[in-house]
DNA sequence: ACAAAAGTGTTTTCGATACACCCATGT
DNA sequence: ACATGGGTGTATCGAAAACACTTTTGT
């Protein structure tokens, strides 16, 4: 159908993304510099508009990999984001995700056809942010921090094993606290999110810690 | 902006509510029947297309109103729906709402320029509806029961005060759950979302109970 | 043997549950 | 007085927090 009616007239959909991975003991976000106007020059999270063919989930990973080249990610989507004057050049509505993954696994384009540049920058040295980025990202941090807790999210960095000190130290770094070892780790077992493998790390300098693998099923705690 | 590329064009947002009430112990939805294709004569839930002169909360009131009289509510925004083909007529995404309310205390239009019928139905009497508005329902229902819980949202149902047997009817009808009185004062008491007014019921024909107010702010607790 | 980092165990505390009793009102 | 529904109290259980010791590796 052509839209005629000015009040609705030339609307537009934006699906972001915030990427987190977490790089010795601290939090950091993907962001891309932008080529085109608006907002030329300046740094955005990852997205773009979706096309009239794709499912806002699909439309976000792809806008990941055209302005980043990162695929086979998962991603939650957390809020919609629709000030009318949110984006200058037309009516926008921004459906927002976010995600977590190993930079170390990744390869970061540094240029596209859109972006001039990417880099991953520690949450206290976020430059400023095109559009409404700032909250956007301000936003999906809270949603993680929520998230992490009851959730296999941190399956995206430890797609094979991982070890219980291993994931405190993301933990600390995304809610930002300290935690003591004995307590975090039957905290972990008690969350029924993880499989022993049997096998211990090994190489390490130290007392080798367990492995353990991330269950593909969680069940929803019941609320009340 | 006037878009010309056919991969963007003609997008469209919608703002949806599902508002709840409880009546006698039956937690109900209000629906209404459309009037205007597409789905003409289906039941729906309140919502319709956003303006272009107006925030995605301020959007899903108005149409709140428009199609049902209802004003002056409180909603939380919990998803967006966004599937290519869930409106036969043009791209739409839809931005989704729920909102609880006395349905005593509201006077809901029968006929509006675009519904012929409105009507608070039970959950299990839920007729078929139009668009994907079964699947927005049934996601606004979880929704509600997680945030019920740790939330001040049935502020809406005792803008005043409220009783704590009172409460414990919704909760339940909403969770569709029993739970044991005098835990259930303690919980709620412990939740910090009420204040003693002092003050007890009158005129009930058994003892009075206490009346309480739900406080304006409340904390978010922390999740770990 | 020692340092470094990992695993295991115990005590305590606090919130949630189960359950019993008393109170205020209208008839 | 009694039936109805509301308020208060206690004992118990379980999860979370505080805290100490043992184990495995490399040097």
């Amino acid at each position: 159908m052509e839209v005629k009616n000015k009040l609705y007239k030339n609307q537009g959909i934006h699906v972001i993304t915030a990427l987190f991975t977490v790089e010795q003991g601290i939090t950091k976000v993907l962001l891309v510099k932008r080529t085109n106007e608006p907002f030329a020059g300046y740094w955005v999270l990852t997205g773009g508009a979706l096309y009239n063919n794709e499912d806002l989930y699909p439309g976000a990973l792809r806008e990941i990999e055209e302005k980043s080249g990162i695929k086979n990610i998962n991603i939650t989507e957390f809020k919609t984001f629709g000030k009318v004057d949110r984006s200058p050049v037309m009516r926008m509505v921004a459906v927002c995700f976010f995600g977590v993954l190993d930079s170390k696994r990744v390869n970061v384009l540094r240029k596209t056809k859109t972006t001039s540049n990417a880099n991953w920058f520690a949450l206290d040295e976020i430059p400023s942010l095109g559009f409404d980025h700032e909250e956007i990202l301000a936003e999906a941090l809270k949603e993680l921090q929520k998230k992490i807790v009851n959730s296999n999210i941190l399956k995206a960095l430890y797609p094979d094993t991982v070890t219980i000190p291993e994931l405190q130290k993301v933990y600390e770094a995304i809610l930002n606290k300290q935690f003591d070892r004995r307590n975090f780790r039957k905290r972990m077992l008690n969350l029924n999110i993880l499989d022993d493998t049997g096998k211990s790390e090994q190489f390490d300098g130290n007392k080798p810690a367990k492995l353990y693998r991330f269950k593909k099923k969680i069940e929803d705690k019941e609320v009340m």
